[in-house]
DNA sequence: TAGCAATATTAACGCTGTTCATGAATTGAA
DNA sequence: TTCAATTCATGAACAGCGTTAATATTGCTA
């Protein structure tokens, strides 16, 4: 019946949606299953009607952040027809969410997610950043800021880098401040761009 | 009294140890304060004699690791003259570490690690890796592998990137390979490595 | 309306980190 | 050596955790 499965996917975005408001606003460390079902308006043990277990719980709001992600780069726009310029907004983009949103960074990176469900599995795409960069990649090859055979290493290494940093400034020892985080995004991007073998 | 001093750093080793063991055993995860007692030959209260917390004694085994792979590191010999081969060597055995350890990566980067308790914070270094491979690179500027000016970012942009691989590699939606790790950390030292800039 | 199926709930289990009162052991002085 | 004082190890207790099973309640169909 379809009505069923209506009410059973409206209650199932009843707990998530109040899980991913608890790590936005409390962080992930203070995810319980009884929290959840507060903010949702059920009893704790509900939940285990909807969802295998909590790391179940916990990849679909995993999804809705990777969504959310997805959503930020896309609305990234072209401030002028220079591409670096394009590529360096689209990763300020990224690591300014996550350092909008610490939590979401510590939950999609750090926290106790287990491995995903299959279900989840199968909806999750590769990097959303990866894909996106890859346009604007393509772009430099066209403009002749990079050699065409550098495009892939590039976008690898880029890719890399920013994780890199993020992990270095959310790490527990923090040894990385917000402004040299951003310092080193730019002067990293600005290196690697010059490094164009042509030959 | 010298004597007291040196017997209450001793049952501190004891709890020490039993943690690290544990980590690198079960991982970050089974750590709990009534296993670590146990194993330690101690009840769980006793523990809150020594350390102020739980924080408190994980932040003394992270000292440990971190001084195992600063040994690990500086263990690394010259296989030929060629620096870059050095330098390559250098953040594979790093990487190779955590990928035999991989238990303690999540717990000094993914872990429910707090920020470090005062005292251990004096003894935490900046990162060995930077300052191990800085001097790897200061033999590439002596051997004209790379100018003098760039010394500096690329050992930011090889220590991001290598970081940045590892957490792609460990993250929860395992999207990299252990060769694909190997691949990329080779090829994208190469790349930058042919990035210099001579002007 | 009665009965059945689906769903929500409470109780319980074995964990967790932490605190506190208690008891044992060790030390230093008389 | 004996006694007092101090240090230290300990188990009980507390509030919280994820999860399961049995129970209570709801909603639908005949």
């Amino acid at each position: 019946m379809n009505k069923k499965e209506l009410q059973r996917e409206r209650i199932r975005r009843y707990f998530i949606d109040a899980t991913t408001a608890i790590i936005k606003s409390q962080g992930p460390a203070h995810i319980s299953v009884r929290k959840v079902a507060d903010a949702a308006g059920y009893s704790y043990a509900t939940i285990y009607n909807y969802f295998s277990d909590l790391n179940d719980l916990l990849w679909h709001a995993a999804l809705d952040f990777i969504e959310e992600m997805a959503q930020v780069l896309s609305q990234i726009r072209k401030p002028g027809d220079d591409p670096v310029d394009v590529l360096k907004n689209g990763y300020r983009a990224y690591v300014n969410y996550y350092l909008e949103n610490p939590s979401v960074f510590f939950f999609l990176f750090r926290s106790q997610l287990g491995p995903p469900p299959e279900e989840v599995e199968e909806r999750l795409q590769s990097s959303i950043l990866g894909k996106q960069q890859a346009l604007v990649l393509q772009e430099c090859v066209s403009h002749s800021i990079i050699a065409e055979h550098d495009q892939v290493p590039v976008g690898e290494i880029l890719h890399d880098m920013v994780h890199g940093l993020l992990l270095m400034y959310f790490a527990a020892r923090r040894e990385l401040s917000q402004q040299e985080l951003f310092r080193r995004l730019d002067t990293n991007i600005d290196f690697i761009m010059q490094c164009t073998h042509r030959g």
